[in-house]
DNA sequence: CCAGAGGTGAACAGATCGGTAAATGTTGAG
DNA sequence: CTCAACATTTACCGATCTGTTCACCTCTGG
């Protein structure tokens, strides 16, 4: 399978994960939904956990991505960077198919902290306050990192309230308290 | 079977759908560990989904019992019983077994809007945050309904974090934001 | 032309899923 | 004691689950 099949199926199985969930999503129609026969999949992945694996490792990789970058086009200091971050989440929260946040899901249908699943979900959150704490910190913040946690805090709130509300109003919600904590 | 016995069947339901999740629980376990034939089950249930409503009404009820009565022991006045939420919180997350928010996890197992366990599930929050408005008037805050809204936003927050970290610190740093909104 | 690699569909395990049928207790009221 | 109403056990249904096997197809390099 080349590269770019690889890809393929990583992103479409991503798509049906992240749509159906997780222990409701069969391997039979990932196989279907991607066009790759099953034999092919557990060639390349041993298990439908090694699977999932590889999707968040994806997710991971291609949210921090677009959120760190909407950042930067949106602000151009640190501390606007990081008040700009809940507008670049309302713009999330617009899209078609918004479905909250796919770590959270993770953490939820998999909650064994030995998992391997489970750890990955959390190490993507780590990644994104170690982000926020380093923006904090070229903002002078007082504490850095306390800051950080806190607009995680926000962030997450906002999104799991999103997605069960189906409205994108947790993000100005939680931009004005930001706003509060920028302040100082 | 007597109400004890449909109460008792509810509450052990509750525990394994709370620590394995909704779809990763089968009904031969539920049958299994309450002690009921999966035919007296299905007597009383007519789907697992209707179970699964039964079992967030329990939650429901308990949650915002124990939360409430706890802010109330914990302070006296409104503003302080807002700001007590995220001590009691606190106990929550230290507590033996403490997985997350039962009602985030039904929402993002069963995502569809017109599911009936997801509509419940939000109507948990919309439950609190009204319970929020109430305090946060009773405070004369200058806006009530945002207030509420935004201490939901850091209640939710934190308890994703505390599930995933698997740590209690997300209390305390939700409380010290509070503590900026609640000072105006 | 041929060998080998990698892909396919389809059938198949063996387990489990939600849900049901029927026969067998168990129990309490008349 | 008797009878009706209930609960229980046991087996079963068809569907679906993860994962495997197998026979076949197709392409590529030598």
């Amino acid at each position: 399978m080349s590269q770019n099949k690889r890809a393929e199926l990583i992103r479409k199985a991503l798509l049906l994960f992240y749509r159906n969930g997780f222990h409701a999503t069969g391997m039979d129609l990932v196989a279907k939904e991607t066009g790759v026969s099953k034999t092919s999949i557990y060639k390349h992945f041993r298990t439908k956990d090694e699977l999932i694996l590889a999707v968040l490792r994806l997710r991971d990789e291609s949210f921090r991505n677009w959120l760190f970058r909407r950042m930067e086009e949106l602000a151009d200091t640190p501390q606007g960077q990081l008040l700009a971050m809940f507008d670049a989440l309302e713009e999330w929260f617009l899209e078609d198919g918004f479905q909250g946040c796919m770590f959270i899901k993770a953490s939820a249908e998999f909650q064994d902290p030995n998992d391997a699943i489970n750890a990955q979900a959390y190490a993507h959150k780590r990644m994104l306050v170690d982000h926020f704490e380093a923006l904090a910190t070229q903002a002078k913040a007082d504490d850095p990192h306390a800051l950080a946690r806190q607009l995680l805090l926000l962030k997450e709130g906002a999104i799991v309230i999103a997605a069960m509300s189906h409205t994108k109003d947790a993000a100005r919600e939680a931009k004005s308290v930001a706003n509060h904590l920028l302040a100082n």
